[in-house]
DNA sequence: CTTAGACGGTACCGATCGGTTCCGTCTGTG
DNA sequence: CACAGACGGAACCGATCGGTACCGTCTAAG
């Protein structure tokens, strides 16, 4: 029976890992700042890979929930989501996109993370397709993706600004661009 | 007088760096693939970190060179500089934009990377700025820093798909963005 | 009270990290 | 020929990497 060492090691996790790097924070780190345990690390997951695989499909989860439920409370619209997008830049913390980053630095062409990356944002490109659609804009993945390209190009903007300038830039284009449909 | 060993590891430097990583290739790595000494780094450059800022300011250098050049061949217009980024997603070891992948891993705010990649990108976009004033549009820096967020976006969207469906995108959005202007 | 299991702490492992030092070689110049 | 400078190779350094093994403790269930 679990109690509560590994969610500690998932939390410690999700924030070195987005904050530093995957490769900047070594286990000593973790260990440290989750106050695990080096034996109990091992007995939750097989390696620091399996922590990085776990931690990402945690993010996925949680940033999909947060995405919807923000974008609703905001207005449920595509556009919506772009406000979403902003109320996160303005985080103090805000660091772009985990899956992003993630990949941005294992490079390797087949690994489970980018698999992982591309499943990530193939369901947040499908969630805008719905939002489209609610919008009655017509069922248009193409154009669904279209809107990804912006938040993505906003959220890696964003790591060498140092603001939420980008973001809002991204949602000014969106508009112009679902104007114009 | 040196020979060739600094253009070697900055060579070796360029090539592995950008196709794996920063901190993914190690001293071992760089010496071995450019068959440098061990002593002979430290002859001309001070650590690691300083042959990762040399050789992103060589990068910064010969990408913009390579982006006027090709820009001007393919006919010298905003769109054209899709084109030449269409081409470059095409290559198969296109691994986005070298700032961003840099920025994503080394997370530190006050680097001077995360400085490097402001400067880089403020130079693109001026670039940009520039095309868009010859092609008859109105001398506005924030239309040439959208097509700049439209190129960074399909830039990171290519590191987890893997053909030139992004950039493609990319100059069909900036062509839109371009029309309704 | 006793037992089982989850836990934190620590010593330890081989490998590799970035970095220093010394030495022998090779090449071009005076 | 002699000298100077750039070079590659290798030994070595302390630190840290990811990972393993063992130990004592605490707690909940029987």
């Amino acid at each position: 029976m679990p109690t509560n060492a590994r969610q500690r090691l998932l939390d410690a996790a999700k924030k070195l890992f987005y904050a530093e790097g995957i490769q900047a924070v070594g286990l000593e780190r973790l260990l440290a700042d989750s106050g695990v345990g080096r034996a109990s690390f091992y007995r939750h997951f097989a390696s620091k890979d399996d922590l990085v695989v776990t931690m990402l499909s945690n993010y996925d989860q949680t940033y999909r929930t947060w995405l919807t439920e923000r974008t609703t409370a905001l207005g449920g619209t595509p556009l919506a989501a772009f406000d979403a997008l902003i109320e996160h830049a303005k985080t103090s913390d805000f660091r772009g996109c985990a899956f992003i980053n993630a990949i941005a630095e294992v490079a390797e062409p087949d690994s489970q993370i980018r698999a992982m990356a591309n499943q990530h944002k193939e369901a947040v490109a499908d969630y805008l397709r719905t939002l489209l659609v609610e919008a009655g804009y017509p069922d248009d993945m193409n154009l669904a993706r279209q809107l990804l390209l912006l938040m993505d190009g906003a959220a890696v903007t964003e790591l060498y600004e140092r603001s939420d300038r980008a973001a809002r830039q991204a949602k000014a284009m969106a508009q112009a661009l679902l104007e114009h449909t």
